[in-house]
DNA sequence: CGGCATCCATGGCGATACTG
DNA sequence: CAGTATCGCCATGGATGCCG
């Protein structure tokens, strides 16, 4: 009823893509430079990045400015919409933070009636 | 800051897997066999639709009844921790029908004046 | 009907090396 | 510093076939 296209399913998978949702909160608070974006964003490659920046800025959610000086300065920053989905996606992870230990939990009790070894 | 931790990228990439949300949107109106479930989930194969219940049900978002009538009947529902997540969820898929059309645009802006023809 | 097991293709993603 | 290019691994996920 909402989502049976094609459109919601390509963009609600690059939410879901394994560092979207990390570069688009760090870029929340601020703008960003490659390498300083790289750092916070924990144990991604270079590579990831990059194409992660790629995605998000063809889609309109992040801006990418380059300033030619001598060993190339690039910032990184969100858009309006990139902010507007802001807070959609930080609902959603105060939900994880909010839940994890349920979800911890309920794994647990899961795997415990389902093979109690092995 | 939010999500350095691994639990929350775990949740994450269930959320951002390939079929969950739609599975748990599907589920939030009502319950449902697996079948008619199957049905209205677009074209997700029988296979990824019991793996991904299996997952929704270790985390504690589905539950599952069976009734071990003649050709078995199983029902598949929210659980109301999955429910509290419908919130933040549609949330996302309200962000991403009102701005598909942008974010399309944005796209063939992009690509356009990125290589105009190949 | 509901579900598990197997096989197999695609592609996501990391490591590495090279360019401007 | 900020990328692009190449390679290779392995997880994702579709198709198919069998069981309760």
């Amino acid at each position: 009823m909402l989502e049976d296209c094609s459109i919601t399913r390509q963009i609600l998978d690059r939410v879901g893509d394994k560092w979207s949702v990390l570069i688009i909160v760090n870029l929340g608070a601020e703008a960003l430079r490659f390498k300083e974006l790289q750092r916070r964003s924990g144990g991604i490659s270079q590579r990831m990045l990059t194409q992660t920046l790629r995605h998000l800025e063809r889609d309109g959610l992040v801006w990418r400015k380059a300033t030619p000086t001598v060993p190339l300065t690039v910032e990184y920053g969100l858009t309006s919409i990139g902010e507007s989905l802001l807070g959609p996606l930080t609902s959603l992870v105060d939900w994880v933070n909010k839940n994890n230990g349920k979800i911890a939990k309920a794994r647990i009790d899961y795997d415990h009636q389902h093979d109690t070894q092995e």
